[in-house]
DNA sequence: TTGACTCGTAAGTGTTTTCTTACGCATGAT
DNA sequence: ATCATGCGTAAGAAAACACTTACGAGTCAA
């Protein structure tokens, strides 16, 4: 079984990213390879721990974080060069917001000038 | 200190850019402000044009999409602004796919770590 | 007015998501 | 061996999602 290495798609990572938990999951991985008790800690009053483990899933399945056994625990650690095609997306948009802050800047600018 | 709850005031874009029918219609309006007919073209062999219409409601709902009456036409305008939530949130990621060397680095300090 | 055109909404349906509880399988400790 | 710990999976329910067809409200043209 390869399930793990097939190509999720471009479609897997946005959608993995939609839900906010899944968000607040790979936030925390950012601080480095976290066990599931760690992962899951932060939402032990919102939602049970197979909840968790199956928004890890989707994380994994999206190839947004990698799993490893050591001892009882298993450690997931972030994969976010798969967020690259997210950021590839949004490239093209973002000249409409530096547009508009550069139209800003401009018009505070005009503002100032009458301003005197 | 940082606040562990995640944030459910941005869900509505993440929630809106999931769905490649609406990336697609978002990508469609960087060209400028176009009325439904043009913007479902591109789908009339794969869904109704109602279904459009659907996706182009939750844009709207998630601000990413202004509309405006003309004639018997509806404009739809590109807000873009709103992606800036998610470049954002990609900020902190940015580092791990920009800076190839540190990330290596850091793995190889956990990987010490998780040795002791 | 009649009729074509543009488009949204309503209602219904099948599918997917997201949660729950129950359970099982390893691993490590006693 | 026995038991607790860590975590995934199974099964099922509720809700959300993504469509469909039917219809109606405006707009423009003849």
């Amino acid at each position: 079984m390869q399930e793990d290495t097939f190509d999720a798609g471009n479609d897997g990572v946005f959608a993995a990213i939609a839900h906010p938990v899944r968000r607040a999951l790979l936030d925390h991985l950012v601080a480095g390879e976290l066990p599931v008790s760690t992962l899951a800690a932060p939402f032990v009053e919102t939602m049970s721990r197979p909840a968790v483990s199956q928004h890890l899933r989707v994380l994994r399945e999206a190839g947004l974080v990698d799993e490893r056994q050591a001892g009882r625990e298993r450690l997931y650690r972030l994969r976010a060069e798969r967020l690259r095609e997210v950021r590839e997306w949004l490239r093209k948009y973002e000249r409409f917001w530096q547009e508009r802050l550069a139209a800003l800047g401009e018009y505070l600018e005009q503002e100032d000038e009458t301003r005197r």
